[in-house]
This record gives C-alpha cells, sequence and structure tokens, in this order.
RNA sequence: CGGGGCGUAGCGUAGUGGCUAGCGCGCCUGCUUUGGGAGCAGGAGACCGGAGGUUCGAAUCCUCUCGCCCCGACCA
C-alpha cells in the first residue's frame, strides 16, 4: 500500500519551465521523474512502479511467446563493434569511453553483436534452431539533439529481441510470432497504435514494420489511408507509376525565358508568353546532388520537394547524399544552375533518378541546360532516359493510396516498436553459422525487434492526460485505486484504512491519501494529477454510511454503502 | 552543427547601473480551518550558472565560458 503520509512525493502546482510536451510535464508535475541532465531521469517512486508495470507486462507477453531473458551488460568493448563495422559507423550517437589501460569501451546503443557471439558460442547445430532471446536494458545513445522528456532521452530501457533461423521461412515465421507478441503487449498496456511498414534503413535487412502511438506530439510522420488501412512510415510510401502514352506530345522546343532561375519565375514567364495555364506542377524538378561522391540528378514534379530523409531511405547501396553546392556547380560548368535539364545527362556522367510520378511517356516544362532557357514538351523515355526510379518527392495529405488509390491522411506518433528481419548482416560480419543436415555450415538469419519501455511510460501518457493531470490504464497505474480519506475526526481514516486492505486481499493495489495535515482540494487535485483509475472518496457521506466512487477516465461518480465497496470498485475496475 | 530563447531559493517568477534582491507556490513554528490547490502571525532558505573585465558602485553593461529548452540538420 503507498500511504501518502509517507511517499516521497512532492507534487508541483506549476508547469516546470523546460517541459513543453504534456507527457513530460505531467509526469515532472505529478512527480514521477526529474531531469538530471539533459536527456537523463531519474524516477521517483510512482515512477518507478508505473515503469515496472509496463515492464512486466513486456516480460509477460515475451515470456508467453516462448523467447528466454538474457541479459548483457550496458558496458560494453569496442571489439564486437569493430568487427561488424558500427564502432566507425555509429559515428558521434555512442558513448565511448576509455578504461584506466586506455582500452575502448562503449554504451551499448543495441545489443545485435552480443547476441549474435553468445549464440555462436553456445550452438553450431540446426538443431538447436529457432530461437529468440531477449533482454530488458537500459540502452544510450548520445542523441544529437534529446527532446520531449522521457520520449527521446540519451539514457532509456529498452527491450530488445533476436531471433536465429537456419532458413529465411524459419525467420518469417519467428518475425511473424514477434508481431503477435507486440500487438498482445501493446493491446495491454492500452496504447492505441498503428503497425506501419517502415524502410529498415541504417540497419540493414528487408521486411520492417513500426509500431505507432498516433499522436500530436510524435516526431514520426506517416501515412495512413482511412479506406484500407494501409499505413506507412513516410519514407516508406509507394507512389504507384502510371506511364503515359507520349506519341501525340510535340517535339521538344527550346525557348527564352529570361531570369527564370526558380519554378514560380518560370511559370510566371511561362504564362505570359506561352498561354495561361501552366502551373509548377508542368515542370520538371531537376535536383542535383552529391552521393558518395558521384553526381546523381533527382526529378520530382516541379510542385513537390525532394524529400531528402525519403530519399536516402530509398536509394539502395548509397550512404552519403547531400544537395549540389556552389561549388560543386563551379566544378561542373555543364550544370547551369536554375536550368538544368535531364536530356544531357548520360553525356556528363550523371545518374538519372526520378520519382515514380515522373512516369515514362509524361512530358515537362524543364532546364534546357543553358542560362535563360527552358525546354518544352520534354518526354520521359524519348527526350530522357531515367537509370532508376525512386521514391523521393515529398508525401502529401490526400496522394493516392498504394493499395485502394483514396486520398491518404498524414498523422504524427511516437515510435514504441519496431520489428524487423535483419538477415544474415551480423552472422556474416561475426560468422555466426550452425552445421545443416548434410554437415554443412550455414549463416543464420537473424530478426531483430525493439520495444521502448522508458518511451511506453511517455507514450501512454501522452495518449491518455486530460487538462487535470495523467489518466493511466488499471494496470500501468501506480496504483488500481487512490483512496482519499477526507475530514477532522478519525472515522474516514479509518475506514479508508479498512477497505485498502480490504481492496489489497482482492488483488487490487491502493494508494492511500491518509495525510492529515492536508485539505480535501489539495487531495483531490493531487489525485487527478497522479491519474490512478479509480478514485474513492472516504468523508462527508459516511455519515449515511457511504462513500464515494469515481472514475478518473470519464468523472462518472457514484456512491456505495461502505459494505459493499470493495466490490462495486472491483466490479469498476473489470 | 545552424537559427531562436533562457539561466535569480526546491518549483514558478519580478527586478535593464544605486540602499538590506522582491513576490507566489512549497518548506518550518503556532493558532484557526477540513468537500476542490485554506486563513492569520512568525520563520528558514539565493555566493543572481561560472570566470574575467568596465565602474565609486554590477543580478543589471562588455568579453569569454558552462548548462538548459525550442525549431532545423541528424538519428530510430
Amino acid at each position: 500500500m503507498l500511504r501518502m503520509s509517507s511517499l516521497f512525493l512532492r507534487t508541483l502546482r506549476d508547469d516546470p519551465a523546460d517541459a513543453d510536451v504534456a507527457s513530460h510535464r505531467l509526469l515532472v508535475r505529478a512527480g514521477y521523474v526529474r531531469r538530471i541532465a539533459s536527456g537523463i531521469y531519474s524516477w521517483l517512486p510512482l515512477g518507478y512502479i508505473t515503469f515496472r508495470n509496463i515492464e512486466r507486462i513486456v516480460r509477460e507477453e515475451m515470456d508467453k511467446a516462448g523467447f528466454q531473458e538474457v541479459h548483457f551488460p550496458a558496458l560494453l568493448p569496442r571489439e564486437p563493434y569493430e568487427e561488424t563495422n558500427r564502432w566507425s559507423e555509429y559515428g558521434p550517437d555512442l558513448f565511448r569511453l576509455q578504461d584506466r589501460k586506455g582500452g575502448d569501451y562503449l554504451l551499448g546503443p543495441t545489443h545485435e553483436e552480443v547476441f549474435t557471439l553468445m549464440v555462436k558460442g553456445e550452438y553450431s547445430s540446426y538443431k538447436d534452431l529457432p530461437l529468440s532471446l531477449y533482454q530488458i536494458q537500459t540502452k544510450y545513445r548520445d542523441e544529437p539533439r534529446p527532446r520531449s522528456g522521457i520520449i527521446r532521452g540519451r539514457e532509456f530501457v529498452m527491450k530488445d529481441s533476436y531471433s536465429f533461423d537456419l532458413t529465411d521461412e524459419g525467420l518469417v515465421e519467428s518475425y511473424n510470432k514477434h508481431r503477435e507478441a507486440y500487438i498482445k503487449t501493446f493491446d495491454r498496456l492500452g496504447l492505441q497504435y498503428n503497425i506501419v511498414s517502415a524502410v529498415s534503413g541504417a540497419m540493414g535487412g528487408s521486411g520492417s514494420e513500426e509500431f505507432l502511438a498516433p499522436c500530436e506530439t510524435g516526431e514520426d510522420t506517416y501515412v495512413l489511408c482511412e479506406k484500407c488501412g494501409y499505413a506507412a512510415n513516410v519514407e516508406a510510401m509507394k507512389t504507384v507509376q502510371v506511364p503515359v502514352d507520349s506519341s501525340a506530345t510535340p517535339p521538344l522546343e527550346v525557348v527564352d525565358t529570361p531570369n527564370t532561375p526558380t519554378i514560380d519565375t518560370l511559370v510566371g514567364v511561362l504564362n505570359s508568353q506561352f498561354g495561361s495555364g501552366f502551373t509548377s506542377a508542368d515542370t520538371l524538378k531537376n535536383v542535383l546532388l552529391v552521393a558518395d561522391g558521384k553526381t546523381i540528378s533527382v526529378l520530382v514534379p516541379g510542385d513537390r520537394e525532394v524529400d531528402l530523409k525519403r530519399l536516402g531511405a530509398n536509394l539502395v547501396g548509397i550512404k552519403e547524399v547531400r544537395l549540389f553546392e556552389e561549388e560543386d556547380f563551379a566544378k561542373n560548368p555543364a550544370m547551369v544552375k536554375g536550368y538544368v535539364g535531364p536530356q544531357d545527362a548520360k553525356k556528363h556522367g550523371v545518374t538519372v533518378y526520378a520519382d515514380p510520378r515522373v512516369a515514362p511517356g509524361t512530358s515537362w516544362v524543364t532546364g534546357a541546360n543553358k542560362k535563360n532557357c527552358h525546354a518544352l514538351n520534354v518526354v520521359n523515355g524519348r527526350d530522357f532516359t531515367v537509370d532508376h526510379y525512386v521514391d523521393a518527392a515529398e508525401v502529401r495529405k490526400g496522394d493516392a493510396c498504394p493499395s485502394c488509390a483514396s486520398p491518404v491522411i498524414i498523422d504524427r506518433a511516437i515510435e514504441i516498436g519496431h520489428i524487423f528481419q535483419l538477415g544474415r548482416k551480423y552472422a556474416e560480419a561475426l560468422n555466426l553459422t550452425v552445421l545443416d543436415k548434410d554437415g554443412k555450415a550455414r549463416v543464420v538469419t537473424m530478426g531483430s525487434y525493439g520495444i521502448g519501455v522508458s518511451r511506453a511510460v511517455a507514450a501512454i501518457a501522452e495518449q491518455t492526460h486530460d487538462e487535470i493531470g495523467l489518466c493511466w490504464p488499471a494496470e500501468v497505474a501506480p496504483a488500481h485505486v487512490h483512496i482519499v480519506a477526507t475530514g477532522k475526526e478519525d472515522a474516514p481514516f479509518d475506514v479508508a484504512e479498512k477497505l485498502a486492505f480490504q481492496l489489497e486481499a482482492a488483488g487490487k493495489t491502493v494508494m492511500l491519501d491518509d495525510r492529515r495535515d492536508a485539505s480535501p482540494g489539495v487531495k483531490f487535485k493531487d489525485a487527478e494529477l497522479i491519474g490512478n483509475p479509480i478514485i474513492v472518496v472516504v468523508g462527508k457521506s459516511l455519515a449515511e454510511g457511504k462513500i464515494e466512487l469515481r472514475v478518473r477516465r470519464t468523472g462518472e461518480r457514484s456512491e456505495a454503502l461502505v459494505e459493499s465497496a470493495c466490490a462495486e470498485i472491483v466490479k469498476l475496475l473489470a
């Protein structure tokens, strides 16, 4: 039982000045967490109880699925990360440190290497597979900019699992088992979420889905089709390409368009000189970039920007992309800034990428590769060649759903889980093989699955809070029932305590406000701020042998006789 | 790393060259009060983020520095 009279808790009346998002503000105000450095938080009793409730649910669902828990150190040696190249590839986001002998260590940002090595050390037969291991561990990432309180910290707790299989089919099966376990976990946590297809990005691998909890303050943007349920991270959103018959398009024509280095100025001149009706969507934007040192161009319709994040995620085999700068133009005199067109790309050795919207047969106004000149009727496939199609244009609300063509919406969310089929990258790098039936060594294929445990505290707070405070689902709340005793007589305090014992005997957790010196108003405000699902008030109506029951979420109030109160409360919680 | 903002008591803040740094919340003591962040009286608590400088005099002006928050870049 948590007794408010002795609980290590001080609630704040004012919002902390450095907290912006609701979860951060309320978790601080209600005395759940305190910031100790940028992106690093301490958990106070209420916060830690809530945290452990979430951790418990995650653990239970992992165990039910047959995954086995292990525990690795957070402090790790450099070598394994050297072998997979991540000591250097992870860059400045990795917390590195040295021991007294000058040996390099790191604080684990994720644990693929050590899991792989552990399995390698123990298992060597296909008969031992499939296998799924998990741990719940503190992770460290020196984020360039920690933000939003608990949502993106530099120290956070994550449940990460890894599956090990002999075959690709086995991997899919393990992946699906995790997917099921995640659904059960997040359902129990009371989170609303969407499962969206994602690109696996820096980690490599193929199939990948994210569990996103929609909320205003989320930092992930995703696309959702309300009609058919298609959901995808913007990076992973596919654009359906519709080729066009161009046989009737007049031949390419170069025209003078003085002082039109931008799409806007170009459209203006086109409409004044070549009849009206031109819009930016009729023009072709030719964005030059340097990809791993080579010049590439990316074509998108003139009314859209190139989404560099999306492009980067979809460019296969390219590590680093940056925009052309002045000095790049200076080095490449054939590229006329503001008047670039794809017509001569081949000649200059420029690889041409195009968003699928720039479909074969479509006709455009684009640069003529000559200052103050543009070309009309430039047809894809006739006047220029696209080397690769890549989803690169910004995604907008109303774009066509790739599966049913209805307009999609765009929403924000917090990423609470990520599952993906890692494949053989780490097993290969660390030489994790098992002998198959024929006695031949075969590289194991892996899956990797994460749940942000500490982040889930914030995500639930974001989705469930209201104007007056936190508002937890029963299973994660610090207590199922928050009993407030009011008045200066002993009676309400005695009745409240008795009820608390009854509830505990019935398997419910209880927080009892037994403070003698706090006024009823303070107790009510605190109860609402702390956010336990049922608030019980023992006070005035005790004269008639009654107590008051309130449901925090709905604000519903009812009365119950003291004798039947426990049963009523248990019923309310069911 | 670029842009913006902010560091004054545990928390929220006022104070733009002049007396002993002010207020609210919280905390301590006493009395009163007990169904919506109570009232009165008394009290403790601040080297004004740090260093250097200008000045008769600096929380206040200048330089440097450290830290924090937000937007972007980056990252999952």
